[in-house]
RNA sequence: GGCGACGUACCCAAGCGGUCUAAGGGAGCGGUCUGCAAAACCGCGAUUCAUCGGUUCGAAUCCGAUCGUCGCCUCCA
């Protein structure tokens, strides 16, 4: 069975195959770099990170083209209030979202350009618009795409344009708009933006917002390319436009599958600064969650469904993570060496089967909870040879180039405390319980739990947060 | 108003016409193991899938209606 995926535009399951054969072109929507990026916005990024590993481990070769969006109104308000410039202000957030990203085990884009270092390719394709009439230029200076002359204009997001509103309001840098609804390509230059301006054939501006997308994926990917992912949200109107600006620059078909993630809500409610349930991932982490529960929540759920990220879900995933790694730990301890051949067993066809249907990845854990408890019987009475835990750790570790969650999160300790688990050890061979007792309450207040085993003491992190959402 | 999604045990969730007296994870309870704990394993836990009708030999799965929750309709991952 080969792998199917949901397809925005036909609004179902389709089979899936690169438009070459092996390498699979993804471009998916990054992040506005105006502040620090939130968890909501991770699991759009975790997501992208999910198809891409599921298609490696499909055996396809992936470039994974992501943009980072460094000019808009919302950077122009804040570099005002901060007293940055453009490049201060956006350098700053880039890398706090790719250092969030690392932290959360994202294999990063291997190109991730920047919209102001493409201002060229954008005034070119703007060009392009023009000429072929589906663009028009106001009095102003600015470029509005015409979505009167792209008949197909709606398609993606089931939106039929004639009904949409009339009544739609024109700010005050839009009007001359032939069509209320026409978006803007480029956007002439006003008070408000400053020192922000780059010169153009008509006139200095800057560029609207959906332009940068169709620009850089086709520089970076093509004039058709596989995938086109982001959240939900982005379907009307950035994708809608999207479509509408790179198929009537080109005539081409531009992207073959548009994949849409649901959004995440926290405690029930949409994510908003007002009701302060807006996390960023070093909040989480710094209320003691683990990378990998809070991957494992944000990405084991069907991409199609919303998650609610609450204090009881996160306790879940980060059980949940806990068992995968006390296996791995359990199969590494019996394993000699890594057995060198390639690993293949059931589990691994049962995973593929279920994720192959559009990323079934809760029927797909299933499957692999299912062969954990099976191995863990096995090795509870005896029965695994350390040549099978080599195996099976293969094996684990594969599941895991999906998931990435399997890794230990190490729990960092001081030197001190290195001793104290010593001294703890002899405590207990004086059956010194009480103060072995004393040394575990240490470190469960510290957020770590000891667990004594027959081969001696495992420090883990506690399963817990320290602090309430 | 237009378009769309969803409603399965205490929570999350799979299920795409028969193998469903419904996977899996978490929480809970009982047990084995253990100095104690933890982990692991064993056992318990929905005769029922929002409600009501219909189609069918057969429905959680298809159709219709009703109730409820939510999203989008140019800020948004």
């Amino acid at each position: 069975m080969s792998l199917k995926l949901f397809n925005t535009l036909s609004g179902k399951p389709e089979s899936f195959k690169p438009l070459d054969d092996k390498t699979v072109r993804i471009y998916s929507c990054g992040p506005t770099v105006y502040d620090a990026p939130h968890i909501g916005n991770f699991r759009a990024f975790l997501f992208f990170d999910l198809v891409k590993r599921y298609l490696r481990f499909l055996g396809y070769e992936v470039n994974h083209v992501m943009n980072i969006t460094d000019i808009d109104d919302k950077i122009i308000a804040r570099c005002g209030e901060e007293g940055k410039t453009l490049s201060e202000l956006t350098n700053e957030y880039r890398a706090a979202f790719e250092k969030d990203a690392v932290s959360l085990r994202i294999d990063l884009p291997d190109t991730m350009p920047a919209a102001t270092d493409h201002i060229d390719d954008m005034i070119d394709l703007i060009k392009q618009l023009i000429d072929k009439d589906y663009a028009y230029l106001t009095d102003d200076g600015s470029v509005f795409f015409k979505i009167g002359s792209f008949p197909n204009y709606g398609r993606l997001s089931n939106i039929d344009t004639s009904q949409l509103s009339s009544t739609e309001r024109v700010t005050d840098d839009e009007y001359g708009k032939e069509n209320p609804q026409d978006f803007s390509l480029w956007k002439a230059w006003k008070e408000e933006d400053g020192e922000v301006e780059w010169e153009s054939p008509w006139g200095r501006g800057r560029p609207g917002w959906h332009i940068e997308c169709s620009a850089m994926s086709m520089k970076y990917l093509g004039e058709e390319f596989d995938i086109h992912c982001g959240g939900v949200d982005l379907i009307f109107p950035h994708h809608e436009n999207e479509i509408a600006q790179s198929v009537c620059a080109t005539d081409k078909l531009f992207v073959n599958f548009w994949l849409h993630c649901e959004h995440l809500l926290v405690n029930g409610a949409k994510m908003s600064k007002s009701l302060q349930n807006y996390y960023t991932i070093t909040d989480l982490i710094n209320r003691g969650y683990t990378a990998s529960a809070i991957r494992y929540l944000l990405t084991a759920s069907h991409y199609r469904h919303k998650v609610d990220l609450t204090e009881e879900h996160l306790l879940a995933a980060s059980q949940a993570v806990n068992r995968f790694q006390d296996f791995r730990r359990r199969l590494e301890k019996l394993a000699t060496s890594s057995s060198g051949h390639e690993a293949d067993l059931p589990v691994l066809d049962e995973f593929r089967k279920a994720m192959n249907n559009d990323l079934n990845i809760a029927e797909a854990m299933g499957k692999v909870f299912d062969w954990i408890r099976e191995v863990n019987r096995k090795i509870d009475s005896n029965d695994l040879t350390t040549e099978e835990a080599g195996r099976f750790i293969e094996v684990l570790d594969k599941i895991d180039s999906v998931i990435a969650v399997v890794s230990d999160d190490k729990p960092e300790i001081t030197d001190e405390e290195a001793t104290m688990i010593d001294e703890r050890e002899k405590a207990r061979q004086e059956k010194n319980w009480s103060r072995a007792d004393e040394i575990r309450d240490y470190f469960r207040s510290r957020g770590f739990e000891l667990e004594d085993t027959p081969d001696g003491t495992i420090l883990k992190l506690s399963k817990e947060g320290s602090d309430k959402l």
